[in-house]
DNA sequence: TTGAAAGCGCTAACAC
DNA sequence: GTGTTAGCGCTTTCAA
């Protein structure tokens, strides 16, 4: 007997408490119970008052999926993106975040590893699930098939950090251009004349012109290319090294050393890292044996010896950024794709030393 | 009249084709339809095909909302965790990630910044949103009453990181018990007799036996005090400096090195991070001045100068076990709660120097 | 202000 | 193997 009562208990909770079950309590009908919890129509204060406690009551919770359902409206968003364990994502993920829970939103967040295949199945699988809309760092600047069928789907998208080859995306990036120009200007001002700039994708043999993948290191190549038409630096001394993910950064610094560079501009924190590993693992010296710049303003990048030169993004505005856009997008506001460039900042730190022989062809002309 | 289909045609996107638009087409009735799109039941070969066709031709895509309502079961999880950005739940939430990937399960993520309200909202939010179970990194020992009320509701919940004062949850956590002593011992064998450990909690004037609200940093503290029980050294010599979110980390190290501190234990790479910056300012020499050893094998411990002798976690591993255990009571696994504790790993650097002077009290016996 | 009833898109018995 | 029907928990006309 007493068993059975506690089974009933147990089960009344796993049977989760609806609006029936409060209206029921609270003597009104289902549509009137609904009113007041979910705080809209009008309905009387003293009932009003009476569903309330029925609600405490019976613990009820509202199903946000059954709203959903009715309504048709989400409340979540999803993030796709590379990795949320590299620093540059966590804390745009971050910058996400918490835009989007001040206006009541949740986040669902995936990983691509910079895999089509994944982003594909990612997005497929955000579409499934009715967000309300999404922030992607798409793969490539090759839209997948289900970023396109997403947009045709009229689902809010805005891109971040990278673009694609389509101006129909709402987008938010930093400026790449001037970021890799300067960047690496900090080089050919030092000196340097033999440079290699060296990335994680998948682009073996690159040569000037060829078209990059990821549109933000495309950007930041072409910033390279400008700094050293800038100094007059030969094309042929220019390493440009996009094959990181299948060779291993190791071996692109190799290749960059073997090669005679005396410099190195990393396309990120993380390629930036492995650069300090590979270079103390061999006893080499930085900024004595080789001068290293790198993208993002990574914590480890001020704590390194010696601290490194960096061109910092405001990573947490960018991410906050595309997600009040995003929201903006979902309140309706129709209007053209937009495209939003944020500065970067050059923080010039101890890793960059004067080169001075081989000041050859710098000074031909 | 163009303007008119291609409006239609726009809408017809919109309205987003459902089983029951593909059994039209396919000539079938919505429930063999919702067979053969859901491959469960058994449908002819040649309808599947018919039907699988017509899908294609509306561009059909299953509502995940709809088959939640009707199934009960969710394909989510949540995760609640205090702060995104920090290294150590970046790399847990990748091994979560992973594994529920594997599993096709999807996870919201939410920040409490270890704030109990955070954490009360977050869970509700995902108790409404019907996740299939969560991981959550308990902001206190105190469960909140969104926890509890989840358990209640008999929705799996497994503890991340830190334990609460209820043997009711599954936990997995690092035995911070012997992490603190093997840690702190690194310092005392290097003669050290005047240790501060820093953390970051509200705690402000601890005394050994208070309790501390976060289960891992009392483990933590307390291998710390075993540690110096061991080495002999003098309760007076003991700085627990609990008190960082409010004062600031950098006042805690100042207290410190004022009360004559030689070494400090750091009980997150974050605060570690904090010591270094605070040390390169100040122009203070590591270790000559101060010594340090902190938690977590973070990027930066090993790049900086000098490189930092930690305590490695498998966090990793662990985000992956919590995501195992939580999987496995999705599938109906019953049993008692259990409490996976993952070993620690000590990395030895050059972070701590021996210590000459002082010597009396640890060999007065 | 309140109630009755229809419907969101899907699954799940239960017949045929 | 296939169709019919009845929900899942909520919102939302439309009347009263």
């Amino acid at each position: 007997m007493l068993e059975e009562d506690a089974e009933r208990g147990d089960d009344a909770r796993l049977r989760e408490a609806t609006v029936a079950d409060v209206a029921r309590l609270a003597g009104v009908s289902k549509a009137t119970a609904a009113r007041a919890l979910g705080r809209y129509g009008s309905v009387n204060e003293e009932t009003r008052l009476r569903v309330m406690q029925a609600a405490e009551a019976v613990g009820y919770l509202p199903n946000a999926l059954a709203k959903m359902m009715s309504t048709g409206r989400s409340q979540t968003i999803g993030v796709v993106l590379s990795d949320i364990e590299n620093p540059f994502f966590a804390r745009a993920t971050r910058g996400i975040a918490d835009v989007a829970r001040s206006r009541g939103l949740d986040v669902i967040l995936c990983n691509t590893d910079e895999d089509a295949q994944n982003e594909t199945s990612a997005i497929d699988m955000l579409l499934e699930k009715r967000v309300a809309g999404m922030i992607v760092a798409p793969v490539s600047r090759e839209p997948t098939t289900a970023l396109i069928r997403a947009r045709e789907q009229g689902r809010p998208i805005v891109l971040f950090d990278r673009g694609v080859d389509d101006a129909q995306f709402d987008t938010v990036i930093a400026d790449n251009l001037t970021g890799g120009r300067e960047l690496t200007s900090v080089l050919v001002r030092a000196g340097h004349r033999r440079i290699a700039f060296i990335s994680t994708l998948d682009q073996y043999g690159y040569e000037r012109g060829d078209i990059v993948a990821s549109t933000s290191v495309a950007d930041r190549v072409q910033g390279f290319h400008e700094a050293l038409d800038e100094g007059h630096v030969d094309g042929g001394d220019r390493l440009v090294l996009l094959d990181g993910r299948r060779r291993g950064i190791e071996a692109l610094i190799q290749s960059a050393l073997s090669e005679g560079a005396t410099g190195l501009v990393a396309s990120d924190s993380l390629i930036g890292q492995q650069v300090m590993h590979f270079v103390r693992e061999r006893g080499l010296l930085i900024p004595g044996d080789i001068s290293l710049v790198t993208f993002d303003n990574a914590d480890w990048t001020s704590l390194a010896t010696p601290p490194v030169t960096v061109m910092a993004q405001p990573i947490n505005e960018m991410g906050a950024e595309a997600a009040r856009i995003l929201i903006d997008r979902l309140e309706g506001n129709e209007g053209p794709p937009q495209a939003v460039v944020m500065k970067q900042r050059l923080i010039e730190r101890a890793s960059v030393s004067r080169v001075r022989e081989g000041i050859g062809r710098g000074l031909e002309r």
